[in-house]
RNA sequence: GUCCCCAUCGUCUAGCCGGCCUAGGACAACGGCCUUUCACGCCGUCAACAGGGGUUCGAAUCCCCUUGGGGACGCCA
């Protein structure tokens, strides 16, 4: 039941290229295609390169490919703002024209000087419109700065933070166009978002500030005002800012660690939103529940562990068929064998509920997917579970196996109970053995479930190459 | 310094247009069950309304103050 029926919502992400795309931008981004999805509306990326100095190609690149791999697809090209500065030179045109802007003559530094001054007086640091009544015209060094009225109060409706109030006082003229032809941030931003149709400007709520000051540029080019919603900005562990040493890195970085995209925006959402007690979502759920309501106003710290969580929930929701094209770069990263993939995907079970990620996936699987010569023994492992007894109990279920007619895991549970039965030993005591021959490692999945996907001849040359193996351990160590 | 925003378990949160809250769920931690191991799963334990004033028959829920946290004060975005 939409709450908030609106006839065209048209949301935008605007990044600026200046680095990789981070969890906290990320999170702002699924906000505003959720809410333009939820509403049938439409989602438009923005890339907002007017610092030169700072803006990369490489960045760019780096942030779609993440937003596509997030699944966060926009409704048309990406719009560059280094390539609309006649469209800012128009309503340049027309505020000047208007009066509710004028060129100003002040240099940086003279300005700063007036801020240092208020800040020693204990004011708002703020520059002091001196230009404005000299009437001058364009010319070198000369920005334009926006007439801001006297006085008066610049009252808005969040959809997150509700009622958000600023006196006009607090505000300076700002510049609009810098002296080099440029337009600034808060411009540009108001430009774009009035000529793109943009009806709901989320963005993190660091942007709280800058929305009075947008605000009256708004009014100056009179245009109506769209829905504003400040999310809150996500912190480390520790409630200090997010940075990399909390464990908060660029999305291509979560990538790499093998966590899967529906993971990472779930627990994206989560972080600042609700529904009722729910934790897991799969897409369709998000966009069927996101509606812009429920959306929490304080600060949320990230934890790693939680993402961890959420991901391995996704990962088991898999089919094989499903994980085996996104468990692929893992295993060839691993450098390991990926031709049969009937048998990897037959693996793909036993290991499924024991990962948190598809990197781990990848890694524990390994032993099931590589040749019986390539099995590396853990010697702690052998040490302790292939003694001379331990080794006599592998051989003889070794011939039982390769003489068992069914090859099933069933057959196979039932032979090693039988023989457990016969031989008066402890399942307990055998069994760890018997996996570290066919795995070389004492833990691992359900042994029957292990010779099964492994089949009788493979089965059966890894418990003779193993005890070989200890074999020469053993008459080793009696020397 | 000035302005803005925020405040429920360690963390994410439900609840917040007042009574159904001896505050619910999840992650983590701890204990147990299941089990050949390690996991999964299941069961349980620990754990919070920042403090102080109001308003009210009644406040986690409304108001004020304090404290704490975050953000912003650029010809950066």
């Amino acid at each position: 039941m939409p709450s908030m029926p609106s006839p065209r919502v048209v949301t935008r992400f605007a990044p600026s290229p200046t680095g990789h795309l981070h969890i906290g931008g990320a999170r702002t981004a699924v906000f505003c295609w959720l809410l333009a999805r939820h509403y049938g509306g439409r989602f438009v990326l923005r890339i907002e390169d007017t610092d030169t100095e700072r803006s990369r190609q490489e960045y760019t690149d780096s942030i779609l490919a993440s937003m596509s791999w997030l699944g966060l697809d926009a409704d048309s090209a990406p719009v560059y703002q280094t390539r609309r500065f006649s469209l800012y030179d128009e309503y340049i045109e027309r505020l000047l024209k208007s009066g509710d802007a004028y060129w100003c003559r002040c240099r940086p530094e003279e300005v700063e000087a007036m801020r240092d001054k208020a800040r020693a007086a204990g004011e708002k640091p703020r520059y002091d419109g001196r230009c404005r009544a000299l009437g001058l015209g364009p010319g070198p060094g000369h920005a334009v700065r926006l007439a801001v009225p006297p006085s008066g109060k610049i009252v808005f409706e969040d959809m997150v933070k509700g009622t958000v109030s600023f006196d006009v006082n607090e505000l300076d003229d700002m510049v609009l166009r810098r002296a080099d032809g440029a337009p600034t941030y808060n411009f540009a931003v108001v430009v774009d978002d009035v000529s793109m149709n943009i009806s709901h400007v989320i963005r993190g709520d660091d942007h709280l500030n800058n929305t009075p000051r947008q605000i009256l540029i708004y009014q100056a080019i009179g245009a109506a005002l769209p829905v504003f919603g400040h999310v809150p900005m996500i912190l480390g562990p520790d409630r200090q800012k997010l940075s990399k040493r909390h464990g908060a890195k660029a999305v291509i970085e979560y990538e790499k660690d093998g966590l899967l995209p529906e993971a990472l925006v779930n627990y994206l959402v989560r972080l600042g939103w609700s529904h009722k007690d729910q934790e897991i979502f799969n897409r369709e759920e998000l966009i069927a529940h996101f509606n812009g309501a429920s959306l929490n106003s304080a600060a949320a710290s990230f934890d790693p562990e939680k993402l961890l969580w959420v991901n391995s929930q996704h990962l088991r929701a898999l089919s094989s068929q499903e994980m085996l094209p996104r468990l692929l770069p893992f295993l060839r990263r691993e450098g390991i064998p990926v031709d049969d993939t009937d048998h990897i995907m037959r693996c793909i079970p036993l290991y499924q509920p024991r990962v948190d990620t598809l990197a781990e996936l990848a890694g524990q699987m390994r032993p099931l997917l590589l040749k019986a010569a390539d099995i590396v023994h853990d010697p702690a492992a052998s040490a302790k579970f292939l003694s001379a007894e331990g080794t006599a109990h592998v051989a003889a279920l070794r011939e039982r196996l390769g003489t068992l007619e069914d090859f099933h895991k069933e057959a196979l549970r039932r032979c090693i109970h039988a023989y457990v039965e016969e031989s008066g030993v402890k399942l307990k005591l055998i069994a760890p053995g018997l996996r570290v021959c066919l795995l070389g490692t004492g833990s691992g999945p359900d042994l029957a479930d292990i010779m099964e996907v492994l089949g009788r001849r493979e089965s059966v040359e890894r418990l003779s190459r193993a005890l070989s193996h200890a074999g020469a351990l053993i008459s080793l160590h009696r020397e």
